[in-house]
DNA sequence: GTCTATACACCGATAGAC
DNA sequence: GTCTATCGGTGTATAGAC
């Protein structure tokens, strides 16, 4: 809030942030102790909490930053997307796009270590610790609401509660997809190519967003499920064009 | 291994195992402390690392039990799976069914409490402490192995890095549906109507399947990714019939 | 083998002197 | 703002009683 008086004063809490940054996505959260944290900033054990409250207190600061960054995007991409339609509802891809797209953007825009934010998400939403997610998604509230909106009106003849189940696969598979190739390599045994650069989330979020797609314009499910698979007639129509852009 | 000598031999060890099921699930993983538990259960602290080795070896030995019967049947369907098919490769939404679908049926075989399992499961998938992924990959590896195969088969002419994405992407979002309306809920204070039942977890497998099925389906993505959303021609064929089940 | 009592090293948080 | 000292908590290890 007020100017720095003196430089001890505003290095100390950057000097937490810092460490903090790094350490959280060197060890993740709940391997880093605020001691060793404390060391490596070159502050006392005591002036972390003072600064940040709490340890949740100073991962939701270390997150905060880039998360501002990412829901000003949304919110700025929608509104474009909705300005250039003009009142007509947008296509369901395009909302899609613009919500998981985002990511990839923050990726692409590296100046302020947006890549190194994607993998410290990527490495939190791998070990979250409660707290966490809770703290995301009071975060982004206002955002998520505008997506909702801009879904339901995306695919009226949907019923909404499916919108809504499928918003939430689609951020699990999201999910999965940020947490990174080491989960998938440890699960599946499976090698898969990464060029470590910024090609490697290009090529995932291609893959990601084929997949999301997919999954967003399937037929609707049948009640009730058919436990035993059987052969059955054809099922009921798409509700959106396959090759809606 | 040998007979129960005493009754309080057996009784103890199972009486940790019963509180630890239990807490686990109330209070999560790490919102347990082995004080907390071992006086729920009546028995002294280091009773519990004596039997145990340590509160991870506790973790996996609680989930084990479950865990077993899943692969056992996932194996087993997958099994009568191709001995029906005669040689022919699998349809993949058969193998995605026989993969995901097991776990609807541990829910319904509630006999050994398989829905309090799946609970357990989802509690589990929120908060894991990162030793348990790796501990449900180790134990499932050759099953994984098997549907990897059967996968592939399945889909002889798409490239297997496209299909190990994929499938990574569906345990993504299968795991988010497992760990429940709670998240749902949460994340995006969105109301979704739920009977408690058994009935849940069918219905929650219907919506589940045919998202997974539209992803795996999904048209297969082009690189590079076109950034900035355009309008372009019509993308690749399907490598799959929408209605082939 | 089964279990108990105890001790250890570490953790996050905080009161209070400076 | 910064520091020291300390508190109650954690998981774990071990010596020894039965």
């Amino acid at each position: 809030m007020s100017m720095a008086k003196s430089t001890t004063l505003k290095d100390s809490r950057d000097r937490i942030l810092d460490a903090a940054a790094r350490l959280f996505l060197a060890q993740g959260f709940e391997g880093t102790s605020m001691r060793q944290l404390a060391s490596e900033a070159g502050v006392n054990l005591a002036a972390t909490n003072y600064h940040f409250g709490s340890k949740e207190g100073l991962m939701q600061e270390v997150l905060r930053r880039h998360l501002d960054r990412l829901s000003e995007e949304r919110l700025r991409t929608l509104d474009a997307l909705e300005r250039a339609a003009g009142g007509k509802p947008l296509k369901p891809s395009q909302v899609v796009e613009a919500f998981f797209g985002s990511l990839l953007h923050l990726a692409d825009n590296d100046a302020e270590g947006g890549t190194t934010f994607l993998r410290l998400l990527g490495r939190t939403l791998t070990e979250p610790a409660g707290f966490i997610r809770a703290f995301l998604a009071e975060e982004h509230k206002d955002v998520i609401e505008r997506y909702r909106q801009a879904l339901f009106n995306a695919l009226p003849d949907v019923p909404r509660v499916e919108i809504v189940w499928r918003f939430n696969f689609m951020l699990g598979a999201a999910s999965y997809a940020i947490a990174g190739t080491d989960t998938l390599r440890l699960v599946t045994g499976w090698e898969v190519e990464e060029s470590d650069g910024g090609e490697r989330f290009e090529r995932l979020m291609a893959r990601l967003m084929a997949f999301l797609l997919g999954g967003l314009r399937a037929p609707l499910p049948e009640f009730p499920y058919p436990l035993p698979a059987k052969n059955r007639g054809p099922g009921q129509p798409e509700f959106d064009s396959r090759r809606g852009r």
